[in-house]
DNA sequence: GCCAACGTTGGC
DNA sequence: GCCAACGTTGGC
């Protein structure tokens, strides 16, 4: 099992909304190196849900995995805002997963709390210009950030 | 609202 | 293949 944080503006898609949903298909993703992580999760992989784009920004609350390689269909939708002229179904461009609504954290982990536990070397999301919406989080950083969420 | 960071596009 | 222009992200 593997440890991930995921990005999402709340005024887009809040955590709430997925708590509201029960489970989401974590459409959008139109960046290789987050779909890049996107392929390598599996089902059972814990996501921390960040918000970004909020005062102030940070970890809500947890997700899980719960099917893996995703087709995103918003990528052949002509309409949609995500449409993707150059994927076809036979060569999609864009996979991600279908993710399930975990918990809410008691209270927020606040950006400015990561940036005093953990270094940027260590933990991407608090690196300067960091604008990568899905990335790994190490096993060690994940076990305090259960403790620090008081999960 | 500003602006730094940085990925993508397209001309050459 | 280079790189300027442009668009987007996201903290502040």
């Amino acid at each position: 099992m593997r440890n991930w944080l995921i990005k999402s503006e709340p005024s887009d898609y809040s955590l709430a909304d997925l708590q509201a949903d029960k489970v989401a298909i974590w459409d959008g993703v139109r960046n290789y190196q987050a779909r890049n992580f996107l392929r390598e999760m599996e089902v059972g992989d814990r996501l921390f849900y960040y918000h970004s784009n909020t005062k102030p920004p940070g970890i809500v609350g947890l997700a899980t995995v719960t099917k893996a390689n995703v087709v995103d269909p918003t990528q052949f939708d002509a309409e949609h805002k995500y449409f993707d002229p150059k994927s076809t179904p036979e060569k999609p461009r864009w996979q991600t997963v279908e993710i399930a609504y975990d918990k809410t954290l008691a209270e927020m982990i606040t950006l400015t709390q990561l940036k005093e536990a953990f270094s940027p070397d260590d933990f991407a999301v608090v690196r300067r210009g960091n604008r990568l919406s899905v990335m790994p989080v190490a096993d060690d950083i994940a076990t305090q950030l259960l403790e620090m969420g008081g999960v």
